[in-house]
DNA sequence: CCCACTTTGTGCGTGCTTTCACAAGCACGT
DNA sequence: ACGTGCTTGTGAAAGCACGCACAAAGTGGG
């Protein structure tokens, strides 16, 4: 509050930078496994899909990390970006619903990047409790409190239909479980301090739906502005 | 790619509004199957999970469909969403990768709302090529132009390994599909005129990390700020 | 040591998004 | 017809995000 810190720029990350930080983790990493050793904003950028403008001053928010005249080191710039998102420790999720997609999800081998490891699978039908998927036992959703905290779960993701997910979702924020990943398409009802984030199929689809529409409405008309999104 | 017309900014709904009209038709038909025939814009807003006057902004671009001191009908907003939107007509949606998540695709029911029939299943994989997934056989890759015509396909969806999923957006594009959802963790390369939209799981859960941390990191101190998302 | 060249980091203008706050509009009771 | 009460629709302000353009900083050659 008085003095200036040495270094750490540690303030707030923006929330759209944040949101594309790992667009370019995962871009470096291609780059590394190719043996690429340096990569200037440039580059980088291109393979991620945005202005390179924009690329760095995302970079800057994390600190000063490049060399001048040369570009970013691959190798240590995956290791901040790692850093600055937290996947440099073990998250340990667990998926409720394993149904169509909670199986597809759970036998999803690259599952992140790497830093999370699926802890548990839970179901409320007999049929599916108790039955085997990617190597883990679906336990009974009755054993979520307990699996949250022996297994040290600290992500919750949920598959369930509609109808299940907030009851689902209460009981994740009751066992500790701050965190959430939500494919059921409700809005979740969640107190202060909870992060959810959705993955909703059908809004995408009708976004596309809305664009491709405006798209053949104008046509003929002038070139249309087509809202492109290749992040 | 490389030139940027000056941007002929027309009339239009923002992108912002767009991405949220989709989660205000949902909870209207949960409205309306409750029997429901009016809602204020506070109730609605409560639960899309916005502010009202936002979602009262967010209505306003589209026209003005509400009454004063009484507030929407509900079936009728339902109407003018779905309007503008461009759920009123079909949109034929192919899927190619029929893996793990393919088939989950495939197999759900309530796809989209309303309005998106799955008209076709692709794969490159001989030992799935001809099987039955969803009461519809799947067909080979090399089918993709002959198939898109036909069925007059106008939305793609690409669930292949990431090494594909270029490959298999530019013969889409080629084809003359122009709205491409991708599940595979790259980014598409696509000219002008096509849009792109992801799905990316891991994305999802880096960005939970980062809240998840910064949350742990300032623990004690003071009340930390939370990206509270509830959309 | 200096110069030419490359690429970063960022100040700044612009435009989009969110939120507030309130006048205007409509229903309903009297 | 008119007042009361409620809710919409929207100016205006504040906050973010984006991308240009350039000074600063480093590299390498002479
Ligand atoms: N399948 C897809 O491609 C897809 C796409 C987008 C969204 N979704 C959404 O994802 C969710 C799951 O879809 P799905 O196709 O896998 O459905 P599904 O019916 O195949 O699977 C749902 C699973 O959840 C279990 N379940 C139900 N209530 C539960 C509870 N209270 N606790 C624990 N488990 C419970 C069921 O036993 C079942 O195994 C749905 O909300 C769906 O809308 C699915
Ligand atoms: N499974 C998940 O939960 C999940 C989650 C997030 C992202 N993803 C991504 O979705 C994609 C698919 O995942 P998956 O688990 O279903 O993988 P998968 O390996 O089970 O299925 C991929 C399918 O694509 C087919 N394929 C490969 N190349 C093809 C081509 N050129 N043309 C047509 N078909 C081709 C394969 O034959 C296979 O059937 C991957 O990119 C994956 O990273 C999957």
């Amino acid at each position: 509050m008085i003095s200036r810190p040495p270094r750490p720029r540690e303030k707030g990350i923006p929330e759209a930078t944040v949101a594309r930080l790992p667009v370019y983790l995962r871009a470096l990493q291609v780059l590394q496994d190719r043996g690429t050793a340096t990569v200037s904003s440039e580059a980088l950028a291109g393979a991620a899909g945005v202005n390179s403008a924009k690329l760095r001053k995302d970079l800057s928010h994390l600190g000063s990390y490049g060399t001048r005249g040369v570009g970013y080191e691959v190798e240590y710039l995956i290791y901040q970006i790692s850093r600055e998102l937290g996947l440099t420790q073990d998250w340990s999720v667990a998926i409720v619903g394993i149904g169509n997609l909670g199986r597809a999800l759970a036998n999803y081998g690259g599952f992140g990047t790497r830093g999370f490891r699926i802890a548990a699978l839970l179901d409320a039908d007999p049929e599916v409790v108790g039955r085997t998927v990617a190597s883990l036992e679906v336990r009974h959703i009755d054993s979520l409190e307990e699996v949250v905290h022996s297994k040290g779960v600290s992500i919750g993701v949920i598959a369930t239909p509609a109808g299940s997910a907030q009851g689902v979702a209460s009981r994740f924020v009751e066992a500790g479980v701050t965190s959430i990943l939500n494919f059921a398409p409700v809005v979740l009802n969640v107190p202060d301090g909870v992060d959810v984030r959705k993955v909703d199929l059908s809004i995408e689809l009708q976004i596309l739906a809305f664009h491709a529409q405006r798209r053949a409405d104008g046509d003929g008309r002038e070139a249309e502005r087509v809202g492109l999104e290749m992040t």
